[in-house]
DNA sequence: CTTGAAATTTTGACTAACCCAAATTATAAT
DNA sequence: ATTATAATTTGGGTTAGTCAAAATTTCAAG
């Protein structure tokens, strides 16, 4: 019973799989971006794996020729890497769009179920979905969605670094926590509001902040976790 | 690292799976509606597998108490197994309509895209997905999406049980054909159309059609993939 | 009631993606 | 040069899927 099965097509130049791999590319590019090359260490604790699966991982990837893997060294991407990172980020950032706008979750929600089928889809279907969601510009955390590396960056100015009397709107929030999302959202948190500052503790203490037309006291985890563009 | 990886939740009780258990299932349902028990051979050959490796599978799926399995004598679904093969047939059918109505595929294109993904999906996604479609009643290709079992079975009139002078509903078409289903809609079959066979040769030959308004010839094997319900 | 073909299962492997702990080895900083 | 830390290697493990070939069972025909 032969038939067409035997040889799978995998992860064949430019595409994502069904494998970890465009999450480890996720995650190298982010680090990388906070210091290059990524060192082994970073990467099993981003990913929450033990470094000797990272290890393995390494090698697979630099297989195929994703990473630069230099033994002890550290690693970076490779531009054919770095393109399809960009391109996984840019698909869970399309698909958590469409978990919100069209489905109606909550944004603490996109980003887990997301991440459960995000990795399936097919470009076409990617495609599809982007142009049934308008073409949008940034994802349910305010995050842009990419389609070159540059995009993906974004200024990490944070609320915390906001001195009192100083102004600004959100632009993004870390996406990785659905409790902190649930929470800052029944602050009133999210991409476009505009805060100002009225207070700030010494000591990482908490802020005393307007949030919109509401007075919300904003501890110091809290703060670091809610990206601004400073007003004025 | 420890942490929550170690055992997986699989396909625990009521849930589908990333793995292929909703494919034997799907499979097992339609065959077994042939006819019951289902021969480990007929399995084989629907799901282009070796016999040997079906053989595999349907203790793996027994373990699961999904099917009941003599060996030797064929397998039956557990209600528990019935319950999931109607599930995933139901999902199935979901994603195909959201492919189409939501996404603009082609009907042709819409069951392979549903494969991909389908068993990757929550089951509040399906559930959104079905409301954002408007619950609908059927898929692309005509056939119910059920909540049990009786809601799968189609009435199977074929198109070319019809005699020269009959009138009748398309209700639906095999789905599993992508390039039959390309030709289909080229002669304007589909769902909710009226055909009239005007004239059908002996031997198998081909039947000289109405599809609408249209004069359309139709070979045997096409007339053999077309369901329909008679009219007057 | 035997026999043999057909269906089915067992056996023994294989691939591919993951993952880990423990032992070993390399690096870099003192 | 020493040593702590980081990274890799070694040697396992799992799950999920697959297959060919050998062995077994069934069933129907004689």
């Amino acid at each position: 019973m032969g038939a067409v099965k035997g040889s799978s097509p995998k992860t064949s130049k430019g595409t994502l799989g069904k494998d970890q791999f465009g999450e480890y590319l996720k995650h190298i590019l982010r680090l990388e971006h906070v210091s290059s090359p990524v060192s082994t260490s970073a990467l099993s604790e981003s990913m929450k794996v033990a470094p000797s699966t990272v290890t393995d991982m390494l090698k697979r990837l630099a297989g195929k020729k994703l990473i630069n893997y230099v033994p002890y060294h550290g690693i970076t991407l490779t531009p054919e890497g770095e393109k399809l990172a960009v391109k996984a980020i840019r698909r869970h950032r399309i698909v958590e769009r469409f978990l919100t706008d069209m489905l109606g979750f909550e944004w603490h929600e996109a980003h887990e179920e997301a991440l459960l089928f995000e990795n399936d889809i097919s470009d076409e279907v990617e495609r599809r979905l982007y142009s049934a969601l308008n073409r949008p510009k940034v994802c349910p955390h305010g995050y842009p969605i990419p389609t070159k590396v540059e995009d993906v960056l974004v200024e990490e100015v944070t609320l915390y670094s906001l001195e009192p009397g100083e102004q600004a709107e959100v632009m993004s929030v870390k996406d990785d926590d659905p409790e902190m999302l649930r929470f800052m959202a029944s602050l009133g948190i999210k991409p476009g509001v505009k805060v100002k500052v009225e207070v700030k503790d010494p000591f990482k203490g908490p802020m005393q902040t307007m949030v919109g037309k509401q007075k919300r006291t904003v501890g110091w985890h809290l703060a670091n976790a809610v990206f601004v563009k400073k007003l004025r």
